[in-house]
DNA sequence: GGCGGCGATGACAGCGCTGTCCCTAATGCC
DNA sequence: GGCATTAGGGACAGCGCTGTCATCGCCGCC
């Protein structure tokens, strides 16, 4: 009951360790019923390999990492767990495990981040959640290493280079066109948009989709958009700044739901119903998007699924099938709460 | 630059491979110049020992495993992330790294979870987040084979026997009384409460704290108590019986934020201004806490620093000292934001 | 002055697996 | 029937460390 080694089943199975090491990994040379023995003897053994006696001498560890930036837990931050959920759970069907690193985008010694994950840990993948997905220094130090990386959500442009590592994401531009055409079919046609971080790709891409929607490539007057950073703080000024107009917006379409609740949290305090007199909507629906009052519209990104994904990639890249995208694009699907509704 | 081992670092340093282990180990028999030999030898070289390599020949695996109820991402379990970060950052600091896992609580298969945590990931210890920390089958599954445990706000009385682990908590009764009498000292006395999950000990503590506030051993009209279970829906139905009451209370206190945000979405969709005609508070702090509207009044817990002082105590206990407690209780602090104020 | 003791170091044997190479017997082919 | 081929399986050498035990001066001590 305690701890069985390969030795043991070895033995109960009548056959060599090396065996015994084939029939669990899947290889090919064992016959039928020498496999069905291994099995039954290492099922009633309760055997299970060791992890680390198989990463020392093999060439897998069987191991991925999630990094993400870390420090403060960020609002915006908030689908890290969701992402992991799916992430694990495809480690689990693989046999894989997920180990969790935080770096301070402060203080970020990269290096010493990159030597643990490739020497001491010797993950065969790690997946990046932004903005360090579109660190150019981390990446490239990673790529130097020949690290398996996956990029949620990358914005830098790679060149088509896939040494740089593989990417989930949504399709960022068609989610905020439909936004903005949802708020439009509504009725509104005065609709501020709240940008994202500058240096985060998916922020121009929303931005994209919000004016061809609105304009169809006209011109949009620049009082409609305000800068924002994808935090909830740094949308305050903006919602002030859009709702504080003489002729304020029937709708603020935010980058992302942190910011949409800013603006909820604004309008809150001008005393301006919800969507009586104001519409909103982001994007993301975070676990809180549903809970705030009134329950907000988004954009609902497969997270789990993506995270999923992410693993599952590293684990067949590391098994040695090679994926031939540089890109998967999920589904997104547009979440129509109470916070949007006709202009009065 | 590529792979630097044990023996690069010997050689560089001219002494043998038990000699630099020595050092890197900080164990004693080690002259200091033979140290700092080593050390510099071990710098230049960018030496990084291997972790697989470590766990196999040793005792110790450095590795430390988070273990989540899993399957959906409650908004009840958003801490964890938090608490992770804690564990993450004191995991750095002491050489080792945390691995996460989710356990399905429905299809539960805890015998396998112990065994992959046990023989295939050899964890020097497990931290286990509520409810499962109170799972009476998974606790003694890991105390039989000697795996540390660490309990989060551990509930479930294990008579004071130190193999079912330590824990980490903070003073529920207190942080509940507080709140009560918060309320109180704003002039409130009808305070309407809801109760946490049956099974999880913090609820009956956080109970005990309101009833005791409230009356002093006194009776308390039932009516005012409402069941709950720690997730926002199932405080739905409870906010709308406090709330529908024909002589309705001018305050509700939720045993948690979640559902605290249940009782602000109600009172939204009743049109009771919150805070003119009612109070709201709950306790956790949850990110969202400062985000709804208004910002809620609430109770934080030090999570980060918990989960810090969760994996502390794994590495310590690891590195062969022993505490003699059974559990570390944190302080909490009220935070008083906009959700509470006298009544009308 | 011989001897126990101790501080500093090295030799060596694994830890539990996988990769590589090798052997054996059965199979296919002309 | 003779030979190459191949499926099935074993032997063995590590992977990069740590634990244990042995070694070797050099100290103080009766």
């Amino acid at each position: 009951m305690s701890k069985a080694t390969i030795y043991d089943v070895a033995r109960a199975a009548n056959v060599s360790i090396k065996t015994v090491s084939r029939v669990l990994n899947g290889e090919p040379k064992a016959s039928p019923e020498t496999r069905a023995r291994v099995m039954e003897a290492a099922r009633t053994l309760n055997y299970t390999p060791s992890l680390s006696a198989r990463a020392l001498s093999g060439s897998r560890s069987f191991l991925i990492a999630l990094v993400s930036p870390g420090g403060v837990s960020d609002n915006a931050m908030l689908y890290v767990t969701e992402l992991q959920l799916g992430a694990i759970q495809a480690c689990r069907a693989g046999g894989y495990h997920l180990l969790t690193e935080y770096v301070d985008l402060g203080a970020s010694d990269f290096g010493a981040l990159t030597e643990t994950l490739v020497s001491t840990l010797r993950v065969d993948g790690v997946i990046l959640i932004p903005p360090l997905c579109d660190n150019p220094q981390l990446l490239s130090l990673l790529a130097d290493r020949g690290v398996n990386c996956v990029r949620i959500s990358p914005t830098l442009d790679t060149h088509g280079d896939e040494k740089w590592g593989w990417g989930v994401d949504i399709d960022n531009y068609q989610a905020a066109f439909q936004m903005t055409r949802h708020l439009m079919d509504q009725g509104h046609r005065d609709i501020g948009f709240i940008q994202g971080h500058p240096l985060h790709a998916a922020a121009a891409q929303r931005e994209a989709g919000y004016r061809d929607a609105l304009f169809d490539g006209g011109a949009i007057p620049e009082r409609l958009i305000q800068p924002g950073m994808f935090t909830f703080d740094s949308a305050l000024p903006a919602a002030r700044a859009l709702l504080g107009q003489k002729q304020r917006p029937t709708a603020i379409f935010a980058a992302n739901d942190s910011m949409a609740m800013a603006v909820l949290s604004v309008a809150y305090r001008m005393g301006i119903p919800v969507p009586g007199a104001l519409s909103v909507a982001g994007i993301d629906d975070l676990p809180a998007a549903s809970v705030v009052c009134p329950p907000l519209t988004t954009v609902r990104q497969p997270v789990v699924e993506m995270g999923a994904a992410a693993a599952r990639f590293i684990i067949n890249r590391t098994a040695g099938q090679v994926g031939n995208y540089l890109k998967q694009v999920f589904d997104h699907s547009l979440v129509v709460r109470e916070s949007t509704a006709p202009p009065a």
